[in-house]
DNA sequence: GGGGTTATTTACTATTAAGTACAGAAAGAG
DNA sequence: CTCTTTCTGTACTTAATAGTAAATAACCCC
């Protein structure tokens, strides 16, 4: 008798692969927003009927929830990799670059789930604002940590103030969403990202 | 027997001014755009009742372009008078600390009607996107040639890209909304705005 | 192959959405 | 005062919304 919660295995298996139904089901967010798309929007892109969607994820809050926690660890996402860089220039160029690329890409809604999910929005959709502001601002600090460090480690001057300049940083790649969701191309996007590198202190 | 189409004043007079009617909904479409601004949220904000709302301003999709019309054209509004300035860089100065400044004004609701107000939204809201868009792709235009001209008048180098540099601006302008609805301060704002400003070439 | 378990299908609920019909109320014109 | 016009309030319609009950179908274990 295993103590290890083995998974089950019993009962009638799935028919759809959860993690491509949450993809489709992202796509519909991403270019609908929570208010704008509506269960049959998902179940019809999903492919599958509303019982299903119920049973695997619980409702469209949680659904969106799981869509977007989805969505922050893709491998195709810019910003985690970003923070990785060897200097706190060449974080902010990935990461603004990064931007510019993945939101005018064409193999996904433009723009930025994040942003355009739940911006204004019903009360119906509070929670899930709030869930996006939050994750936000905690991105916004993740990437002021990573400055501060960058200032330690002597490859960011100490007169930068790494708070000011990781929120705008942020408020370009939440421009740079707006101008991918309003149909702006990858070079046009490139070419704001590079200006605003310009504001960036190099060493 | 006069032609002029003097302002009938015949039948039961209306019982609500239009104008503040039109500015209730304004906010509520701004707070909770226009997927997320139901029927009764407008009604309930505006005082008055549907049968109301409809003769006076045809249906909801009319009545949130009268809402950003309103807009765009307040008194309080910072784009059309950054057009105005003297030179290229006293411009982009104005309007990047004017959306800093009107963005976060806690006597409305925060962030831009213009960005916020059908982003990513349902099929029913397609058209007032489009709108959107339109306009603001507009103000970009507007902004390229008030940089373009001042290129001729020799207050911006001829060396800028002025249609990048116009996109740049209203990036960070739209990238400031995204802040401002996320709760950012003013303080905080304007802080990104200068910074955004060592960007632009001054003369 | 039967029993237990879980997924799927269909059909349903209750609520809310946008929009409207109609009767009555408030004004000016004659 | 009466007629015409326009607005207001109540009550309604139709369609869509999120979410669910119940029957059935598919799988594993014994």
């Amino acid at each position: 008798m295993s103590t290890v919660s083995c998974t089950a295995a019993v009962g009638r298996p799935r028919a759809f692969d959860m993690q491509i139904a949450l993809e489709k089901a992202l796509d519909v967010f991403w270019a609908k927003g929570y208010d704008g798309a509506s269960l049959s929007d998902l179940t019809t892109a999903m492919g599958i009927n509303k019982p299903s969607l119920y049973s695997a994820f619980g409702n469209k809050e949680q659904l969106f929830l799981k869509a977007i926690e989805f969505y922050e660890n893709r491998p195709c996402g810019f910003f985690k990799p970003a923070l990785e860089q060897k200097t706190a220039y060449e974080v902010a160029e990935f990461m603004l670059l990064g931007a510019a690329k993945n939101m005018s890409d064409s193999s996904h809604p433009q723009g930025c789930v994040m942003v355009q999910g739940a911006l204004a929005c019903s009360e119906a959709a509070a929670g899930v604002k709030d869930v996006l502001t939050k994750r936000r601002h905690q991105g916004e600090n993740e990437l002021r940590s990573r400055l501060e460090l960058a200032q330690q480690q002597g490859d960011l001057t100490d007169e930068a103030d790494a708070s000011t300049l990781a929120r705008y940083l942020c408020t370009v790649i939440n421009g740079i969403a707006i101008q991918a969701s309003s149909g702006a191309t990858e070079a046009q996007l490139v070419g704001v990202a590079k200006l605003a590198l310009a504001s960036f202190p190099r060493r």
